[in-house]
DNA sequence: ATTATAAGTCAATTATACTGACTATCATTA
DNA sequence: TAATGATAGTCAGTATAATTGACTTATAAT
């Protein structure tokens, strides 16, 4: 036992943690500008993706997932929703008829690809430096993580 | 070439993208109610466990991790720094003078502490269900990520 | 019929971050 | 040593993002 788990240590779950914030922040940081030229910010560059990743997503699940309250999603969707942005579309569930489900229209999928491709950009070169293995560890891990 | 390389698709990348957004978003928000308690939110949190994993950090750096204006910051560290509050200490750098080096107090340590235990526990439990190699591996690209 | 879920709304407030302008101190170097 | 650049700090104003709390409407599930 000479290494004695070295990475359950305090350090290094610190260290990840550190990495798990300054990961987040570069990779939605990049495409900044395309969002600013467009008017808008972060909170709905966080929207956008999420509804381009999950097309049909409801409002519950958006509020799980950013974990923001319903008021302060509303606003971010409202401001989506104008006329003269016109970057999603809500559609009332057949399933459900209490459920609105979330879509991007044309014009938002032409905007988060804009976005996209900047983010994308930073996660290949990473990826494109790792094997294949390295990856998917990575993407297991993240999806431990997050599901508990 | 069956695989043509599956990790490397748009999807997989989107994916990506979104556990490493839910990924920040759970794991900072675990402790949240440790912070309210003591008047603190989101922005002091990052600061707080910035300085505790470098002790001795400069403004400037902090700026670039943490990407946000000198001015936005300088309200954070005020608030941390209140005689009620005393959370962190600043001390002038013997090398250059100009330099004013950020600590935790004791009274920082203290908070840190409970917060970083409930941050430990999400990431422990999920590294307890990989191999070491997953481990190392989901580190490794995070690294891979941030510095570019 | 009652209860629970999903969505939406109004109002007030708090928290976070930004732009722009400006000062002071110290280090580097031409 | 004088000019330049780096580091930190400050003031004011504005913009963005998120919260609490109260309440309504519609639909589904029991």
């Amino acid at each position: 036992m000479i290494q004695d788990f070295l990475y359950l240590k305090d350090k290094n779950i610190k260290d990840v943690l550190e990495l798990i914030m300054e990961t987040y922040l570069v990779s939605y940081s990049d495409p900044e500008p395309v969002l600013k030229r467009n008017g808008f910010g972060k909170a709905h560059h966080r929207l956008i993706s999420l509804i381009d990743n999950n097309p049909g997503i409801k409002l519950t699940d958006i509020l799980k997932k950013l974990k923001v309250t319903k008021q302060s999603l509303s606003r971010v969707i409202k401001e989506l929703k104008k006329k003269n942005n016109n970057i999603i579309v809500q559609k009332k569930s057949e399933k459900d008829a209490r459920e609105n489900l979330l879509f991007l229209s044309e014009k938002g999928n032409a905007l988060y690809n804009e976005i996209f491709e900047i983010q994308k950009d930073r996660i290949l070169k990473a990826f494109k430096n790792c094997t294949t293995d390295e990856v998917i560890s990575f993407k297991k891990v993240l999806l431990k993580i997050v599901a508990q």
